[in-house]
DNA sequence: AGAATCGTGGCACAAAGTGGGAAGAAGTGG
DNA sequence: CCACTTCTTCCCACTTTGTGCCACGATTCT
């Protein structure tokens, strides 16, 4: 499972390594993953069976369902198959790169099946947003964490 | 159980060494572990196992709930999962070495099932930050203890 | 006091990350 | 349809970081 976050770099020609620790972990899955977001501000790296399984997910939904649609129309003008080189390295895809300013520090952090690669400024703004109060703490006490 | 506080050190390459007390009791659990924090004032240092207990009570509840997704979003931050060595020393990962300043001398106290990590000077500023007051002690005696 | 264990630091090797060049592929415009 | 440009991919080399190993000094236990 894929946790934690390490900072990386995506060099000049949009390309990103992936760190080490998630490569190994992620080796079972073959070469070809899915670069992808819903929103744009960040990219989503899915295994391509990972992805695979959730496309298998939204088909059993009507294609009536408007927040199916949405996501897959998101998704797909981010998204973009690509293959890790013999060094670890994808290459972001074009729009994305724009998009979610996938260039200079960034951050790769772990969401169990898919890496999250956020811009590292933009990173610490989105945490900024979200501070854990004391309300919060108390929260996750009850809850036994 | 893990109890108590041992003072350490962190050596120049963000190596800390598990106090052989603590090692002991942990031994149980493996070599993989989860370092993370929720502020960043200090470093948590979970078991794996210890640490996927404390995933599957959050999974329980809605990914709506606002205090998990904060307590998920600042944990992946700082997280990273790491082995120990032969000798018994975990690798400080770099985001929490900056963050908690983890260098030099460090507090590293026991708190029953995970470790939590104190840079030794923060560590007493934020013991006088919360004194024990007369009412504490009320509270206490009202409980028996 | 002697033996054993623990912590600390240093060093050398290994691995990971970074950057750049050049060849190849794809896309564009005339 | 060809020439040119741009983007991608592969490969190599350098730098930084991490890891394993060993040895010394301190501390504890007997």
């Amino acid at each position: 499972m894929l946790r934690g976050n390490i900072p990386a770099r995506v060099d000049e020609k949009g390309r990103l390594k992936i760190p080490a620790a998630f490569l190994e972990e992620l080796k079972g899955y073959g070469e070809q993953f899915y670069v992808t977001s819903e929103t744009g501000d960040y990219a989503r790296i899915f295994p391509m069976k990972v992805w695979e399984e959730l496309e298998s997910k939204l088909a059993r939904l009507s294609s009536h369902n408007q927040t199916k649609q949405k996501f897959l129309t998101w998704t797909n003008y981010y998204g973009q198959a690509v293959e890790v080189d013999s060094q670890g390295r994808v290459l972001i895809p074009p729009v994305l790169r724009e998009a979610a300013q996938m260039k200079g520090d960034v951050d790769v952090m772990g969401h169990l099946t898919y890496l999250e690669v956020w811009n590292h400024s933009r990173s610490l703004e989105n945490l900024k947003k979200s501070p854990i109060t004391d309300e919060d703490l108390k929260i996750l006490d009850e809850l036994g964490i």
